[in-house]
DNA sequence: CTCATTTTTTGACATATGTCAAATAGAGTA
DNA sequence: TACTCTATTTGACATATGTCAAAAAATGAG
């Protein structure tokens, strides 16, 4: 998505293109701003340029997260993101104090189908999401929830770091006295 | 995907379009023909038009069911299907005598981006599915063993009836033990 | 720094599902 | 039909993880 939208210059930093610059909004936004609220529609797509989002959702009064975005990933209320007339059951919160890129979904997509270019750039974004999506599927029936944690800790060191554990669990899919178990283990 | 290749004529059969003519083939094939082998690369995609095909790998000597494809949905060897340098742990076989359409990955892209509406369209199919498939994967925390098989009974009455319950159990991810408890338990 | 609140850890116990073994049922073939 | 091989069911038991309750640790406000 990134390099649809936006490309690395020469420091090495993210440069929004010129055509999508009227689409897309650069936003400073600090801690527990909600990005997305469950039974609005979603208008928005987000990018979190730098900084943690959570997505998530209650289900039997329990808040269970669904999604983590760390720097330069992007995250949407995806239940309603393609109908607008939808209520989402989605919220998408930030974490830590961020730096986020909010963009229309409708006039983004009008952008990028309507240059070749950047369909194809789009499309070959999203077949990669979807098989790394698929592929992740497979790969977690063989881990425990031991394993996917220990993943977590290397992968995103920045999340065990700044995200509660009752997060980190529900999003792991254990409860939370498993997920210390598992931590107490750890040290051992 | 099918829309993207194919239409429905006045008669409710699907007919290739004539840019995909040369590129897709129509295959009438017996039962157990394997589609896919582990190890080798996977230059084709496959559409079944009509009939059952399973995909799945071995893990520790075990035979692990991944996907099942009915009519009119696509499979592929999705582990290797962008690189075909990788050696694909995949396999792909059928289940029933099935009508199949195969298509060289490759040539079929090159169809798709030389033409800025089939892009389009299959950027749009891909959006579609991978939200199908992130949603999938949020609603089925909530569903007990139980409730996906009774789902798979019900929207997909004829993998049930042809496919054998380790495949099955496989792919619901519990032992074949606890799948005929299941079902023993349904009958009461 | 102290107190109040939130988060994490630990313990005891219940339950679902896995594993291994054996019995039963079903399918295919001579 | 009888026989063989495969698929499915059932039983006994082990284990991982959930739930509830309480203690301990960490965090934040005044």
């Amino acid at each position: 998505m990134i390099n649809v939208f936006a490309f690395v210059n020469e420091e090495g930093r993210y440069e929004v293109q010129d055509d999508f610059k009227d689409v897309l909004t650069i936003k400073y936004l600090p801690q527990k701003t909600m990005l997305h609220k469950e039974g609005t529609p979603a208008e928005c797509n987000f990018f979190i340029i730098k900084g943690i989002a959570r997505c998530f959702m209650f289900k039997e009064g329990k808040d269970i997260t669904t999604y983590f975005a760390v720097d330069n990933t992007p995250i949407a209320a995806i239940d309603v993101i393609e109908d607008v007339n939808k209520r989402s059951f989605l919220n998408i919160e930030l974490l830590v104090d961020s730096i986020v890129a909010e963009m229309n979904s409708k006039k983004v997509m009008n952008v990028i189908f309507n240059n070749h270019e950047y369909t194809k750039k789009y499309c070959t974004y999203l077949n990669n999401e979807y098989v790394k999506l698929a592929m992740n599927q497979i790969s977690n029936r063989f881990t425990t929830a031991k394993d996917r944690y220990n993943k977590l800790c290397s992968d995103y060191p920045q999340i065990i770091k700044h995200v509660k554990l009752s997060h980190i669990a529900s999003y792991l899919d254990i409860s939370l006295e498993t997920l210390s178990r598992i931590r107490a283990d750890n040290k051992r």
